[in-house]
DNA sequence: AGCACGCCGACT
DNA sequence: GTCGGCGTGCTC
């Protein structure tokens, strides 16, 4: 017997083994394998007959019994063809830990039976958690709940009292959790999108947090979104897909809308007054506008908090002679600057840099800070209100200052007064992604500020229909306009995106390699491929290039074999080729 | 991805 | 005369 194993390298073949006298193997079975004279783990995917000479022979399986089912193993092939990457790498991403020194007695994960219809529901009302938690403590099968980051995961953990399969428990009970779910021991089990894996016995409900959040797609491997593996899980093996948001995606509003899947879109809860406070020509100097500082005196006087939201987390130093911003030599990437350590830094690499005393292309010396940062609007507040108590920090000042994570901190009503200090930081970026991120934070701070509060907008946009749709608590409106620019100008879910990078060791290199690329999909009917461009500022001296395509819905199937020999071997250059399949920026 | 093998510059 | 640079290629 010949068994055939997948590892997490980049290569689509697998790597085929003898199987030593005595050992019984499984598919979905992981094992440790001798592979470049080291021993590495990864899964069985197909044990077959044939001549087992010259194979090395299997080293031992980690656990006794498969960890993934057939249906698991066939779920991560068919991701890895859908994000162009290998099935190793994707499965090896999907497992538990390994178990330490007295591995445990396990059971085998259960297969799906067919005949079960999947059904998917996008659960968007503000009751929408409330409704979750009594619908999974009320209903008798298993439950897999998928949160967009580890803190998600711990809150719901204890909301739910389930059983945890993220990175933020300990090895030992992720690896009891796993199997207990498979076994139904576990009915509810959270984790992250390192739990989409996880065997359940069927049918299940699978339920995605926060579908709209870009951490379910971070980069690396599963090159995947969490909900497109989940409704394709779903699909195979009957479950029912729940996806919780008050801001879903457009994709996922509009699948969902044409089967007439939405849920509470149309319940009426009581709305914070909502005002848009027009910045041209303002924010240079100031961050507040007449109606945000208003907003702070009245909800203050009245011994409200007010929470004022940044969006960006970093501000940059900028020659006002030149207008040259200061950026890291190595990654291009402008520096964030820090008022308070007074010293530059790279987000990239992290290398410090101390305060230039002139500007280094013109010689200028009155270098000065571009862009409101949590930092910089803290001081400019606490020079505006000295009597008030500003802080990043304290989320028991009168005045917090945070990024758009500080909204999950504060229970609705207990804030007077959110102010959005500039929308325009997710508008303006060149992202079509842009308004849908505009809408959400929009609309999670209504909710975060509650019936009896007051959010201000300030924006360069005050007509834009991502503000007006949280204006007029009507979310129906964003989403048919924002579908009808995406109709138009051919964006998802109405085409596919793929983006095609390269990071060249030498200048020129990426240049070359890039143009390659895009040389190895000419003729390829369907396409458009868009120019390559140098990724980052200064994209091109770094040798970062990249460019887009943008296809049909069966995208991956049409460049997967074209871009392939870019993939699996890094060729003469030695420049490295990314493909990141439906990129969420 | 790692890791080894393989040909050309600065050290004991 | 070697140590070591990373460019190239293989891993069952």
């Amino acid at each position: 017997m010949i068994c055939d194993v997948v590892f997490d390298l980049p290569r689509q073949q697998p790597f085929s083994y003898a199987i030593p006298p005595g050992m019984t193997l499984y598919r979905g079975q992981r094992v440790s394998a001798p592979l470049h004279g080291r021993s590495r783990i990864g899964v069985v995917v197909e044990l077959r007959h044939g001549e087992a000479t010259g194979l090395k022979p299997i080293e031992r399986p980690v656990e006794s019994v498969a960890i993934l089912s057939t249906a698991a193993l066939a779920l991560g092939r068919w991701a890895a063809e859908e994000s162009l990457s290998s099935w190793g790498s994707t499965l090896l991403a999907l497992l538990p830990p390994v178990a330490g020194p007295g591995g445990d007695v396990v059971a085998p994960p259960p297969e799906p039976r067919p005949g079960h219809a999947s059904l998917t529901e996008l659960w968007v009302g503000a009751a929408r958690e409330a409704r979750l938690v009594e619908r999974l403590r009320g209903e008798a099968g298993s439950a897999l709940v998928i949160a967009p980051d580890r803190e998600g995961a711990a809150r719901w953990g204890a909301r739910l009292d389930a059983a945890r399969l993220d990175s933020g428990a300990p090895d030992t009970v992720r690896r009891a959790a796993w199997f207990a779910a498979g076994r139904g021991r576990a009915r509810i089990s959270v984790g992250t999108r390192s739990a989409l894996l996880t065997p359940l016995p069927p049918p299940a409900t699978l339920v995605l947090l926060d579908e709209h959040d870009a951490a379910h797609k971070p980069p690396g491997p599963p090159r995947i979104h969490s909900r497109d593996l989940l409704r394709q899980r779903a699909m195979l093996e009957g479950s029912r897909l729940v996806l919780l948001s008050a801001t879903p995606s457009v994709e996922s509003w509009w699948r969902a809308d044409a089967q007439q899947a939405i849920r509470g879109d149309l319940e009426e809860t009581s709305w914070p007054e909502v005002v848009t406070a027009d910045t041209r020509g303002i924010l240079r100097n100031h961050p507040l506008t007449l109606p945000l500082t208003r907003g702070i005196e009245d909800m203050t006087r009245r011994g409200r908090r007010v929470l004022l939201v940044v969006t960006r987390r970093a501000g940059a130093l900028i020659c006002p002679e030149c207008g040259g911003l200061m950026r890291c030599d190595d990654c291009g990437v402008p520096l964030a600057f820090s008022r308070e350590t007074k010293a530059l830094r790279c987000r990239l690499c992290a290398k410090a840099e101390p305060l230039p005393e002139r500007c280094p292309s013109c010689g200028g010396h009155r270098l000065s800070p571009l862009g409101w940062d949590p930092e910089r609007v803290e001081a400019a507040v606490s020079r505006r209100f000295p009597r008030l108590t500003v802080s990043r920090a304290d989320p028991r000042a009168q005045v917090v200052v945070g990024t758009p994570a500080a909204l999950r901190r504060f229970s609705p009503g207990r804030l007077g007064c959110v102010g959005l200090v500039a929308l325009d930081g997710l508008l303006s970026v060149p992202d079509f992604r842009g308004g849908e991120r505009a809408f959400a934070l929009a609309w999670a701070a209504a909710e975060a500020v509650g019936p009896n509060g007051r959010l201000i907008i300030q924006t360069l946009h005050p007509e834009h229909y991502a503000v007006r749709a949280v204006k007029e608590q009507d979310r129906r409106s964003f989403y048919k306009q924002e579908i009808l620019l995406r109709t138009e100008l051919g964006y998802p879910p109405f085409r596919r995106l793929c983006a095609v990078s390269v990071r060249g060791l030498r200048p020129g290199e990426g240049r070359a390699r890039i143009d390659e690329c895009a040389q190895a999909l000419r003729g390829i009917a369907g396409l458009t491929i868009y120019p390559p461009a140098p990724l980052g500022a200064s994209g091109a001296r770094s040798g970062r290039w990249q460019f887009v395509i943008k296809g049909p819905v069966e995208l991956p199937r049409l460049i997967g074999p074209a871009l392939a020999p870019f993939l699996t071997v890094r060729r003469r250059s030695g420049a490295v080729v990314e493909v990141e399949m439906d990129p969420v920026s």
